[in-house]
DNA sequence: GCAATGGTGTAATGCCTATTACACTTTCGC
DNA sequence: GCGAAAGTGTAATAGGCATTACACCATTGC
């Protein structure tokens, strides 16, 4: 029934597909990019577009969701490093920080948080996806540290939530202001960590008060 | 020219094109949003509409800024209460809570982001009327209590970004979730402002490390 | 009361684009 | 090479909506 060829085909027009229309709604937005447009950018045919993917929303879901990547990965590879806690945390913050404010990262998420308008589910699979796996992850590995005997201040969920918040807020900032917030100063961002490991009681040494 | 009867005529012509243009933007968002069905709800004219906005992103940015507000105010009125900082703090949370995650204001954000892919001087007009503003007011207060004499670990800058930061994490969670975040947990909430007067050095006792 | 100013309602105009239909071409196993 | 399956290109369909044009009503100062 099907070649090896004749999927491989298929398949590389899906990916050049989806490379176009990533491009394009990154630049325009969803609703702004003409279906057209995108098949003159790929090549391909509008007639392969809806064999492919049934309509425009389900090229959409296709640009989300194929990349579509939780942080709990590098939660994963960052714990299973050697270090203290403070040490794994900031390997791990510099990852998320990489990961998260990168400027295709961010314009997704406001593809994302524009659809969700109209598209609840849409915008909520792409949270559970993201943010909860994450959220998960962090947490069991804040509570296998209390299991190891970690003195830590607070319990696991939160300190998941804080943690993920230290980025999360920047994202949407970036999202709303484009480069206007200041959050890229790597200064400032050493400093946030460093307040997070104090509050957790993770810190090795305290900042001394001024 | 123009007497007081007129000015009002046209000044409730306009109060009422603007509820009706929230509310149809809320609902559906700004581009499915179209003229016709906002003159519909709000009675007048499409004529009228366009005599008073321009176009259609004149509405919109009426709209936005018509009921704007930073935190600014907020925190002004907080910082003039009496108590210790952690108090002030504490009942500034609780203001910027209501305010940060009222349902109105969460999905005036999504417009906002969504609109920005379009039109980024938008979202960064928006984000000046409301972060930047908020940021110094909080910054502005965590200078004074040091010049007072208030020991707190950080600059004020890095404080005001991270305590609001707690707050803007909550609404990105919510404006691309829908709820399914679970962040409105009151428990939390006080958790995580606990956690930064620690790791501000402010909090009167110190949790106990569990 | 009455003209002028301002507001209203309706109905084009014009453009854009999702979706479909269909006839054509390429690919590929044999 | 051949024929079926897969992919392509083009153009038609159809609906939506911002924006404009224009003729009609209401208010107000006199």
């Amino acid at each position: 029934m099907f070649s090896a060829a004749e999927c491989c085909r298929l398949d590389r027009r899906r990916r050049a597909l989806i490379a176009a229309a990533r491009e394009l709604f990154v630049e325009q937005g969803y609703e702004k990019t003409a279906l057209s447009e995108i098949v003159e950018r790929s090549g391909g045919s509008l007639a392969t577009v809806y064999k492919l993917f049934g309509n425009k929303e389900g090229i959409l879901e296709a640009v989300v969701f194929e990349k579509v990547s939780s942080g709990a990965a590098m939660v994963d590879e960052a714990a299973s490093g050697r270090g203290t806690p403070a040490e794994i945390l900031r390997r791990l913050a510099g990852r998320f920080r990489t990961h998260f404010l990168d400027p295709e990262t961010i314009a997704l998420v406001r593809i994302v948080i524009a659809r969700s308008i109209n598209d609840k589910k849409f915008a909520q699979q792409f949270f559970e996806r993201t943010a909860t796996r994450t959220l998960d992850a962090l947490t069991a590995l804040f509570r296998s540290w209390k299991a190891d005997g970690v003195r830590m201040s607070g319990e696991p969920e939160i300190l998941a939530e804080l943690f993920l918040g230290l980025f999360v807020s920047d994202v949407h900032t970036e999202a709303i202001s484009h480069g206007l917030g200041s959050h890229s100063c790597s200064k400032r961002f050493d400093d946030r960590i460093g307040f997070f490991l104090i509050g957790a009681g993770l810190a090795e040494e305290q900042l001394s008060p001024s």
